[in-house]
DNA sequence: ACTTTATGTCAGCCTTGTTGACATTCCAAG
DNA sequence: CTTGGAATGTCAACAAGGCTGACATAAAGT
């Protein structure tokens, strides 16, 4: 009986019938939740002159303190100069530090200064406060499923990146 | 001993424990999975020359037939004046038609034409396809757990448009 | 008649994608 | 050792698609 529709008994799992209705209605789920997951971080990001662009950086580095700028493109799709320029007034304003590589000094290793390290916690504080509420809103069991659903959807090699729980700077 | 972590026992939905480890996987899941949820219309698009403005306005044209540019906007969340760059060029290259509104002859009523719902086709069976193929692998309880948690993300006024399953042209 | 609403359009700005050109650094083959 | 290619990062310029503001038009509503 769930909404998820099978037309019979136990052990459909695998052979799902899904009406375009129902994946339409997917689609939209998608489109308008983002909307909401992004919804947050955008005021706040606005208050301070800084995009999408920049949350996405900051949250990289964040999450794989000594990265190279390399690895960043490689996660976040966009290509090295689109990366630079966000980067580079990052590293001006004085939130994001670049420390050339020890082993390769064609690198450079990226580094939240304090500063850096108070946006990204204001930023997240938000996104995860929403993303709390939702899960809370739907169960633990709600939970597993819009992960299980959400890392289906996701291309293979950015599957790769969402699975490295951390990596650290390779 | 769901991947949605409750510290003890059943009756236990509402007092769900999230780490901010858990709702960090969650925010990055949802940035992953955008991006393959985009990925192949994004491809499309490109081949004729289009954007993902392009893609979202004729997704719910073809969704309202005969929906007012009002309505478009607060679906779309855009000026009008964005949305209006959007529609002329889909006018111009022959995929919307804009007919004036009979009872209310401000309005403009938006229909796509044969060649319109051509592209949309095309768009959404791709999307669709990526949509089937994820629901598939995660089975139908996970696709009722993923649209609760969306659902519950989204901004009231878009859950609306959300829910909103076919109000036609209000 | 006057105001409000719905729509369209022009001009200009900003963010964030893109490509092309270029500097620096490393490494490996000669 | 040197030299050529590959990897890395930077600068410049352009395009898409957001945004605001100003203004025109036509149709409703009061």
């Amino acid at each position: 009986m769930s909404d998820g529709a099978t037309p019979s008994g136990p052990g459909s799992e695998t052979l799902l019938f899904l009406t375009d209705e129902q994946l339409r209605k997917g689609i939209e789920a998608m489109f308008f939740a983002y909307r909401g997951f992004t919804a947050d971080p955008d005021r706040i990001l606005e208050e301070q002159g800084y995009g999408r662009a920049h949350h996405r950086a900051v949250h990289f580095i964040h999450r794989c303190q000594g990265t190279t700028v390399n690895n960043l493109l490689s996660i976040l799709g966009v290509t090295k100069q689109s990366l630079n320029r966000v980067l580079r007034t990052l590293i001006d304003d004085g939130l994001v530090e670049s420390r050339v590589g020890l082993r390769d000094k064609r690198e450079r290793n990226l580094y939240l200064t304090e500063k850096g390290a108070n946006l990204e916690r204001k930023l997240s504080d938000a996104q995860r406060e929403r993303m709390r509420a939702a899960f809370r809103a739907a169960g633990p069991e709600a939970v597993s499923g819009f992960r299980q659903v959400l890392e289906a959807m996701m291309d293979p090699e950015l599957r790769r990146h969402y699975q490295a729980v951390r990596e650290g700077m390779s």
